[in-house]
DNA sequence: TCAACATATGAAGATATATTCATATATCAT
DNA sequence: ATGATATATGAATATATCTTCATATGTTGA
């Protein structure tokens, strides 16, 4: 059965975890072990989810020294957020970044959850694959 | 694992049938022996997706004569149409009616798909269940 | 009340998706 | 080159979703 992007996109926003994601991303930019120190769950499943947002074109991955940096691609930026601003506007609650997960991701640098210097921009671009 | 209503959403979104319902009732109101007619499935297939996507608030049912007649609810319809018309600013292709779709459609006037009277307007509104 | 029509649903099997553990790959610092 | 760190992926299992068939429910018109 083939499946068309538009349906992979919905797969990708059909799950919990990958919704966290978008909202953090749309906070900044987030390497996978500051991901996995949010979400408190597994490095793997962390890679897999982020994964599937990139494939479906919803997040875009660039290497900055060990670190793969995942962030919402320019061109899927207005869509996310209508998505979000259309889903409030849909039902009263139950959109919108959790409360611990808001706290966390301003832990990541204080606890400096990615390490300490983010060796300031080498050649940076989304990376290649396939 | 509680699944909350904003994936729910998605989930519903999630599959290319649903998504094809959802363009065909973006066009106008349809019964299930149409939408039977217009995809080319079986009709316990199309009455399940239906639920689906009437859970996920993306449609809503009433009774006229033998059919149930499915249609976007009035709130979630500007929700509906800014996610397609999001994603054809996300993707040049693929979003939007198939042309076979939109044939089929008129058809079922012609072809008097429904059964012929409609009875004109008894008492109507969203059905209730549970 | 009965037959015909329209729709919904239980149950079973097929398929897809998510999670986990172990391990592979890539980069950095020494 | 080596060890430490960060990420990705193969394989197995668990779980969810989709489809189909048979049958149940609800409505109409005779």
């Amino acid at each position: 059965m083939p499946m068309n992007d538009t349906v992979k996109v919905f797969k990708a926003l059909a799950d919990p975890t990958r919704l966290r994601v978008l909202l953090l991303l749309g906070v900044r930019e987030l390497c996978v072990c500051e991901l996995t120190y949010i979400l408190k769950m597994g490095q793997s499943r962390v890679s897999r989810h982020m994964r599937i947002l990139r494939e479906a074109g919803l997040a875009e991955d660039l290497r900055r020294g060990r670190w793969m940096i995942y962030r919402i691609p320019a061109r899927s930026r207005a869509f996310v957020d209508g998505l979000f601003a259309g889903l409030e506007r849909l039902r009263r609650r139950d959109s919108g970044l959790r409360a611990g997960d808001r706290r966390k991701l301003e832990a990541c640098v204080r606890k400096n959850i990615r390490g300490r210097v983010c060796e300031a921009e080498r050649k940076e671009g989304p990376t290649q694959r396939r």
